[in-house]
DNA sequence: GTCTATACTTGGATAGAC
DNA sequence: GTCTATCCAAGTATAGAC
């Protein structure tokens, strides 16, 4: 599932040149998946976009799956992080809401979660691809989940709805408003969503409040 | 787009054994779509489930693209028209969810909207399928808003959000909701998302009250 | 209408030169 | 490490026999 026998030790400096184009091949993949499709994410179409060799694809990853794995876990480590330090600063549903629209903003325009997108459909075609997938998806609903705990706390709404299954909605959205916007290249109608999210947070909120025993806005201090 | 020059005027009964392969065909493509993916929906592996020759394809519907969009028209008509029935006898928001859950969880088990979103995640990898399989959503998206109308009352919530944004999201959820589950197998994960949204349907409806000029349960009478 | 046969193209993957 | 050359499997599409 890693790499060939090849330099998978040395990546610190040594070897500029492997890394160098094992990075391109990565990036390349991703680019492939936004704008091919999983379906036109060959080894050839990725190695033309890197501008090296087909055959290079198969000597640092053994086979396009592999790749197309690799670049799924580059861009979702990304954008997993960029998330995390987003909501790291929101204590509010208002605000969640708020950094969740402009990161997704970006995501839209850039084309992030199609990478996903196509992977996760593309996982049916390819054996064995669907559960290296799905691993790969778990972090997500971990995150989002804890983001609401966070927003939200344990014992507002949490009590009513777990925020589990709450997170396993939140992706499913993402993922569906990723599908539509693409399809017809059109942001605009996604992003109002958040818009329309962030009028309803402080409802939220005040029934949170509503059942929570009195949580201040809870500035995680140790 | 639509066919060759065959039999399209002749649909009665006449040629038996043309349309049934036709249709075997249009089956075997949704099928198809189901457990392999856009990427695995070649001419072999759908002629193949259909129990004919791969010629016969082309034959009927001159390219592979042309067939899995008869196969997306089938389903979604089918599905659409179940939703349509079901969603005539609803008049509350409860009701709405409840059937809309019901229905949803035939889909899932059946793999409907599998179909769609391998459609449209496959529309990437091929020139000229976006725009049909986006003309094929427009349908939904319509019908969603329109239930959405007729179960809230335009008077209510509506003047907040508006339907057609609201009808953007639940398509989106239900792309998504579908993207997960059938990635892990799991629909139960997604099925829970609908019970949570029946608990919350009679605070929409108590909102949408407040909001409201005093409108009951609309019983759309001639 | 349906099948066989076939031409042509693309893609995954390997061997070996440099 | 990177490229060329190549093999082989699979796919689209057409021609023509039945």
């Amino acid at each position: 599932m890693a790499k060939s026998g090849t330099s998978s030790r040395v990546m610190a400096e040594g070897t500029g040149r492997s890394t160098a184009t094992m990075r391109a091949l990565v990036d390349a993949a991703a680019e492939t998946l936004k704008s091919e499709g999983f379906a036109g994410a060959s080894a050839r179409a990725i190695a033309g976009r890197a501008g090296c060799n087909q055959a290079l694809v198969f000597y640092y990853f053994d086979s396009v799956t592999n790749l197309l794995l690799a670049a799924l876990d580059a861009v979702s480590n990304a954008r997993l992080e960029r998330y995390r330090a987003a909501v790291e600063q929101v204590s509010s549903p208002a605000e969640l809401v708020e950094v969740a629209a402009a990161i997704f903003g970006e995501d839209l325009d850039r084309g992030h979660v199609t990478v996903l997108v196509e992977m996760i459909a593309g996982a049916a075609s390819t054996p064995g691809l669907g559960p290296e997938v799905s691993a790969r998806m778990t972090p997500w609903t971990q995150f989002a989940s804890g983001a609401i705990d966070s927003a939200l706390g344990a014992s507002a709404l949490g009590s009513v709805i777990p925020s589990s299954e709450v997170a396993y909605g939140i992706v499913a959205i993402y993922l569906g408003l990723e599908l539509l916007s693409h399809l017809d290249g059109d942001r605009t109608s996604a992003l109002a969503l958040f818009d329309h999210a962030k009028q309803l947070a402080p409802l939220v909120e005040a029934l949170g409040g509503m059942a929570a025993p009195t949580r201040p806005k809870d500035t995680t201090g140790p």
